[in-house]
Formats: C-alpha cells, structure tokens, sequence
DNA sequence: GTCTATAATCAGATAGAC
DNA sequence: GTCTATCTGATTATAGAC
C-alpha cells in the first residue's frame, strides 16, 4: 500500500537525467515540490491537532497559521477556505485509519473491531483525532463535496461494516441490532466525551480510560 | 415541591390591600414581575431550543432576541452574557430533571437509571436538551461560578451516584466499573451523536433510537 | 509562494433616548 | 425595560508588493 503510493509519487519525477542545466532545474522544481508537500503535511497538522484540542467553531486559522509559523495569506495559497483545511485534516485521520485497517493481522470480526476502536480512542486522548461538529452546515458540505474524504469514509466504513455483519453472523455481536448502528456506535468513540472527562479527573491512565470505555462499549455497564 | 415554590411567589406579594391607590400600584408591580418572569422563560426557551439545535458555538444571541421578538440590548438586561444565558438553560433543564427524578416511582436502582437515561435522550431528540461544548473554558467558568448549576448538577449526580452503587452492590451493574466512569457513560447519552446519525438516517422512529441506545448502553453491543 | 496590510463581515456587548 | 443605533473586537478572507 504505502510502497504504492511512493513508487507512484517517485514516478513523477523527470526522466531526463543527461543535460546539467535541465537536471539541475528539474532538481530544484522537485525539491521546491517536496517543500510544499512537507509545508502542506505541517499545515495540516497543526491543523489537526488545533481540532482536537478546541474543536471546529473555536480553532481560528491564525492559529494554525502562528503554529506553523507562515503568514495566513501563505495558509490560504494551500488551502481556500478553513472547511477546506478541516477537511484535510480528516483525509489524513482517513488515510492513517486506511493503513492501520490494511495492516492489521488477521484475527476474529470482533477482535479487528476492537483494535480498531482502541485506535481511534487513543488518538483521541493524544490529541490527534480532529473532531467536527456534526451541526455545522457549510462544513458538512465541504466534506460532502470532497472526493478524497468521501472515499476515505466509505472505505473505512465497508471494511469495518463487513467486519460487523461477520461478527453477527457468527453471533458475536448482538444480531438484533441494525449493522449500521452498530457502526454509528464504533464511529462515535472517536469523540466520546467521557474520555475527556475521565482524563480531566486525573485518576486513570490513558490506556485504562482506553480499556475502560471499551468495555462498557462492547460489554455494556449490566453485569454479566 | 412545585406547590412550594408557588406559595413561596405568592408570600412575596404584598399584604397590605386596604388602600386602593396603593393596591393598583401594588397589583401593577406584580403583574410586571409575573410578565418580567414569563419573558425570562420565554427567552431560556428560545436559547435552550438554539442549543439543542445548533449547539452553543454556532448559536447567536442575535437568533435568541428575534425569536423572542425582543431587541438583544433588552435580552442583556435579563442576562449579562451569553454564557450566562446558556447557564440558565442548563439550569432549566437541571431544574426539570429534579422534578423528574423526585417524581419517579419506586423500582430497582437499575431500572431508574435507565427511566433517566431514557428521559435525558427523549429530550435530546425533541431538542429540548442543550448541548454545550466542554471544551469552551469561558463557558465552562460561567457555569462553573453559576451556584444554580452547580447545586442542581450535584444534586443530580447524587442521586444517581447513589443508585449507581446500590445497582453495584446487587450485582446489577458491573462492580468493576468505577462509579465515576457509570455516571460520566450515562450522563454522555444526553449529548450522544448517534441518535443525531440514526435519526438522520431516517429509518427509525425516536422510540427505536432510544430503545436501541438504551440497549447498547447497558447490554452492549456483544451477544449475551 | 510568502509576506504585510487591509478589507469585509459578523457577533457580543453597550450607549442613550424614551 | 425596551428600543435603535453603535461600538468593539475578533475572524475569515484577500490585495498587492516582493
């Protein structure tokens, strides 16, 4: 997967290697191209981890801007709009889920569930895991509007909507319940609030905040 | 109890009916005081509403004063800040909860949990339940400092603690499970994005999602 | 593409007449 | 207390020099 995706960006670079001044100029146009990308990636990032910590409404893009160290103008030559740079954001949340999905070892429905849950809640308590407000209307149709989010969800989504009909199936997870709330319930531990409120107490590490939303997820509060 | 605070109004209005220039004048302050209380209300409503529908962020005090039909400088003279105003929603719906809670019948400490549960996302689905951004650290210092919210937050989450750990002691709830961690789980189902997705989805009525929310909160997702 | 400087807008809060 | 009109500050976004 990743050995693709750089096979492929590499095969961008010029082929003509024979005429100094020409290499020299391509060199440079490559290297200026890199410095973007890596500028981009930073953008993002700081971009990313702004959301996670204050949330869409309260993130300014002088922020992120002033955390990066560019100009805002210089922000806006990347990115045309703050929806635009929150999407991003989510791409890159996406593409890092599409990798943990692609190389997570073989097991059980259930237990890649699982893996796939505590993932996405210790990004959570490590401040890399963006999360937008599901009200905002512009912001929706930014996202809406973005192939590479869209495919990016839907991927995620099919893979992990398989691995729930399979755990039903096998009677794992409770048949009776629709597979897509299921799934609406795995998605929402990504921004669940109780573990920022059982961090704020101070009496838990981040791995037994981890364990224990996931057994109340999976297991419910009722004895068993 | 409502019928205390009422004789507790009514104490307030003067007792001296003897003289009838000062009895209209006494009547006329306390038809204001009434009409004052009744716009008050009028305007928490509005902005409880607001809360629950676009969420704290993106709510303006603009949208508040024209649903009212008010001029927002006459909203500010009700309520010093727009924290403020959200405090007083928070309040209200604190105030209902306490009335719901006195007013439940008898049963095992888990059943009321779940009657709570139940109540705190019929609300949400009917917008009547405001949702506030834990992470606004204004806001959270005005509620914070607001002894109403506090007293009535305390208040609730007594009751419940209490029922939490009776429900432990039987075995009804998970006596693995710290009790903090139950009450922080249930608290979350008032705020719980998915009943947003699943009643956006269009595919259930309000009475599924509650019932289904309900059922992975306690049961879990995995098969018993 | 990056910068400084600035436009344009919007929202919270207030002044002052009635 | 309520209104109209305004202030103030913050924020998104852009113009134009380099």
């Amino acid at each position: 997967m990743s050995s693709n995706r750089i096979s492929r960006a590499s095969s961008r670079q010029p082929l003509t290697v024979a005429i100094p001044p020409v290499q020299v100029v391509s060199a440079k146009v490559s290297f200026k191209t890199q410095m973007l990308k890596v500028r981009e990636e930073a953008i993002v990032q700081a971009a990313s981890r702004l959301l996670a910590e204050k949330g869409f409404d309260l993130m300014t893009v002088d922020e992120v801007a002033a955390d990066v160290g560019i100009a805002k103008a210089s922000l806006y030559k990347h990115f045309p709009s703050k929806e635009a740079l929150a999407a991003a954001a989510m791409v890159k949340v996406l593409d890092r889920a599409r990798t943990f999905l692609a190389d997570l070892p073989d097991a059980h429905p259930l237990d890649q569930l699982k893996a796939v849950v505590r993932w996405m809640m210790q990004l959570h308590l490590t401040g890399e895991m963006p999360s937008l407000p599901s009200q905002n209307s512009s912001l929706r149709a930014t996202l809406m509007n973005s192939k590479a989010y869209m495919d990016g969800l839907m991927e995620a989504s099919d893979t992990m909507g398989a691995w729930i009909e399979q755990a039903q199936a096998q009677g794992l997870i409770n048949p009776q319940l629709p597979a897509i709330a299921v799934l609406y319930t795995l998605y929402a531990r990504a921004c669940d609030p109780v573990l920022d409120f059982l961090k704020m107490g101070g009496q838990f590490s981040n791995e037994q905040i981890v364990e224990l939303v996931l057994s109340t997820c999976f297991e419910g509060l009722a004895s068993r």
